[in-house]
Parts: C-alpha cells; sequence; structure tokens
DNA sequence: TATTGGATCGCC
DNA sequence: GCGATCCAATAG
C-alpha cells in the first residue's frame, strides 16, 4: 500500500510539490534503524529570482546540489550547527527545492527522543534542524537519491483535507511570497 | 585576507 | 532576548 514517490512526482513545479508532500511520509533507514514521520509544513524555494533562495546568487560549492536534477536530497549546515533537509525539484539546470519544517513523528520515536534529548513528543521534529536531528540527516546525506532505500518519501494513503499557507520563516527577503505550506489542524507545526 | 550575517534552537 | 559556531558571500 505505501508507494515510494519517484522522480516524476519531483519533477514538477515545486509550488505544487511542496503542497502535495503535505500528508506523506518522510523516511530514513540506516544503520538497522527505521525512522519516519509525517511532513506537515513545508516550504518553496524556486528559480534564479528569488531572493531567499540559497539559488540566488548562482550556482556555488554549496548549493550545487539545488542545481542538478530532481529527485535528491540538499542537506546544509545553517548557523554553524545546526541542519536542514531539502528535496530538489524542476529539471537539470533549475534551481528549486522544497524545505521540510516539519514532520509528525511515526516510527523510531523512541531513537528520536534519545537522539534529540527530549520526551516531549511535541518537540522531537517541529522544526528544519530538530528533525534533522530526530532522524540523522547531516550533510552525508547531501545529494543523496530519493528512490534509494536510505532517505525518501513515500505515500501511505492518508487524504489531506485542509492545507493553510503564509509567508516563509526567517527570511528577510521574499516575505510577499506565501511559500509556507502547513495543515493548519497539526500539532507538529514549528513556532 | 577580514568581516559579516544566516531557510535555527534552547536557555536566560 | 541572546549566544553558540561554521561557512559562504561580500568588501577591501
Amino acid at each position: 500500500m505505501n508507494k515510494k514517490l519517484d522522480r516524476n512526482f519531483y519533477n514538477r513545479p515545486t509550488l505544487l510539490v511542496a503542497k502535495e508532500l503535505l500528508g506523506k511520509y518522510l523516511v530514513v533507514q540506516r544503520d538497522g534503524c527505521f525512522l519516519s514521520g509525517k511532513i506537515v509544513e513545508t516550504e518553496a524555494y524556486v528559480g534564479f529570482d528569488d531572493p531567499a533562495s540559497h539559488a540566488y546568487r548562482g550556482k556555488t560549492f554549496r548549493n550545487r546540489v539545488m542545481f542538478g536534477h530532481p529527485g535528491y536530497a540538499y542537506v546544509y549546515l545553517t548557523y554553524g550547527m545546526h541542519h536542514c533537509l531539502n528535496l530538489v525539484t524542476e529539471r537539470g539546470g533549475y534551481p528549486a527545492a522544497v524545505l521540510i519544517r516539519a514532520l509528525e513523528p511515526a516510527d523510531g520515536i523512541e531513537l528520536m527522543k534519545k537522539r534529540r534529548g527530549c520526551q516531549s513528543l511535541k518537540d522531537l521534529t517541529n522544526g528544519p534542524a530538530k528533525l534533522c536531528q530526530a532522524l540523522g540527516i547531516d550533510r552525508n546525506l547531501n545529494g543523496a537519491d530519493l528512490s534509494s532505500n536510505i532517505i525518501y518519501v513515500e505515500d501511505r494513503g492518508e487524504a489531506v483535507t485542509k492545507i493553510a499557507s503564509s509567508s516563509r520563516v526567517g527570511i528577510k527577503e521574499g516575505k510577499e511570497k506565501n511559500w509556507r505550506f502547513f495543515l493548519p489542524d497539526s500539532k507538529f507545526v514549528s513556532r
């Protein structure tokens, strides 16, 4: 019943992918551990003219994965200590990705609690850096293929009824774009 | 080569 | 509200 999202899913307009990722499950399995969570919050970063995007000033060593083919993970370090996970969308050569901002923990909750040093279910994965820490996502997964068995997103057949949008979080420019999408009824949305 | 500030978090 | 702590992008 669970269906892994393939490259065709990611090779579409980023805003559409960002919305359709809501309600799907992010899975990370390594070292005999199976971790997953339902995606409840995303943000889109699109093209050459989006001042909030890492790609705005052109291709660099850090952001090169964003310029590559769809269906790969772009993981970067921010504030010198936190990792953030993006899923690359749209055609090769066009920089676009969806930032995964929050999950509802599903599988492997005990390991997530241990890694986060936190017992509260609500605070385990309700932020982009928190979910990376909980699932053990770091720059070793930068460029990872989302059609692999290490990291991927799957559809578990759950219907999404309500989606809300707002300005993106933590950026200075590009605030006029409502490119943050979330499930308004979820307790696991950030902030 | 030096400086600055960031798609954050957790504690004060 | 603020410090932690690395790296990329700027300025010089």
